[in-house]
DNA sequence: AAATAAAAAACGGACGTTCATTTTCTTTAT
DNA sequence: ATAAAGAAAATGAACGTCCGTTTTTTATTT
């Protein structure tokens, strides 16, 4: 269990400074330095982070079909063609490459939702809130791993990986669409007393639950639609559920055949 | 793995029918039927279904707090404060003690569901809605296990136990309320083209989601408000997302008061 | 005494991790 | 160009522990 920290060590992790150091101190004192270059770490940055991201694949889609006390690290390195002292030569423990795993994923699902968002412009509108659904499926559907490895993180690391995705998700919601939710309010775009944050909070929550039940939990059209109503369907729950009649009126014009059925 | 079926063979799982079988015949020979008298199960179905609770309490227990596979035997046998052999005297595997939990909360919640559904008279008004979501916070908030045991059958057993939970859902509703849902499209009470029952499983999925992610996914005050509010917050997104004109008019003079903030 | 129920011991195998060894690679010296 | 050197990287056997399950032994009950 303990990590040995005698010399010498797995220089993959952490990087090994120690030769540079010596290195710099030989050029100082003009010695010979030649002997220290050996130090110096063969594999490429760019090798490690392949060699790692192989290693990651294959623990991932083991621990997402079996979990993780089911996926032995003989399974993984199995399945990642590596051999089992070797990975760890790249991890401390198995945990660690279920954290390391995570800390990648959570990155690209972050960019993705910034980028969802970043191609809303009125966050409140009806036609882009069925943008933000279908959005959302796509995410949904593509990574559904991750989702799954939430699940895991729930149960076996009481979700401490991926707390945040939660905490504070309206007042995130807040900062990002602030301005636009401020100028709806003040067109009277929203019933009176109507707050714009949590309402697309609760939009993109029922978004995100309806596609997780539909994909991970055995729902298969489980509110008696396919993909395509429901999307309209529940846009227009959110759209007469929070839009003024004037602004209503408006939406009923214009883009309400597209939401039909 | 496979389970032994010569004799002797454990009683208490099957229940074991033989020696009644030879009491009968041994009456009705009217030969000495004491000996078989001892063939019968010393502990009554009562003890039997008192010591399986508590075997069954402290993995369950034990099962939510670090996962199935993380779980051993002997860990269940130490809290249940049962030997290790014994265990399997009343379950053949490890995985069966998971089946028979299963089994028995499936059968709790779902009567939980019942009352709650029995006691909404009309389901598409916004004081019952309301009330929906109440009852659905207490059952995952007083439940919570339950739902952890559901992700533990997502990951490691492909939610074959829970999918029926989700399955349907929409018609099942149709077919509980379905008068009532008939008689208010009939009366006008939704806008028209609104389907009464998938509004009815969306706010129902809504609420669930929302204390689901309060409870387990560390999502504290995620809406932005408390409980009360929240609930009061979804209901009206609902109510005025599936109302008639002429029904939210009545709506606003009688109940509106009550789901202000 | 005769059976069940409970406990304890034992079994074979798999686990996460460590470690001694071999292979591979890059650089220097020939 | 090539061999030697010396370190990194990769390997697979080995370690000690724990696993689910079975078997054997002991306790309990009527």
């Amino acid at each position: 269990m303990p990590f040995s920290t005698s010399f010498p060590t797995p220089i993959l992790i952490p990087p090994n400074n120690f030769p540079y150091l010596l290195l710099t101190i030989g050029l100082f004192l003009n010695i010979k330095i030649r002997a220290f270059v050996f130090f110096m770490p063969k594999l490429s940055d760019a090798a490690i982070r392949g060699k790692k991201d192989k290693i990651e694949d294959a623990a991932r889609e083991l621990f997402i079909k079996q979990g993780f006390h089911a996926t032995s690290m003989r399974d993984i390195s199995k399945r990642a063609d590596v051999s089992l002292g070797n990975l760890y030569n790249y991890y401390r423990t198995k945990e660690s490459i279920f954290e390391s795993i995570i800390d990648r994923y959570l990155t690209v699902i972050d960019e993705h939702l910034k980028s969802i968002f970043a191609e809303i412009d009125e966050p409140l509108e009806p036609a882009n809130l069925r943008k933000l659904g279908e959005n959302v499926g796509k995410l949904v559907n593509e990574h559904s791993d991750f989702w799954l490895l939430m699940y895991i993180d729930v149960l076996e690391f009481q979700n401490q990986h991926f707390r945040k995705m939660f905490d504070g998700i309206t007042e995130r919601f807040r900062k990002i669409f602030g301005h636009k939710f401020i100028e709806a309010e003040a067109r009277g775009d929203l019933r009176t007393g109507v707050d714009a944050a949590p309402v697309f909070t609760a939009a993109y929550m029922q978004f995100f639950n309806y596609f997780l039940v539909e994909k991970l939990f055995g729902g298969n059209r489980h509110l008696g639609l396919d993909d395509e109503q429901a999307l309209n369907f529940l846009t227009k729950i959110f759209a007469y559920g929070t839009l003024s009649e004037q602004n209503l009126s408006r939406f009923k014009k214009t883009a309400n055949k597209a939401l039909s059925g």
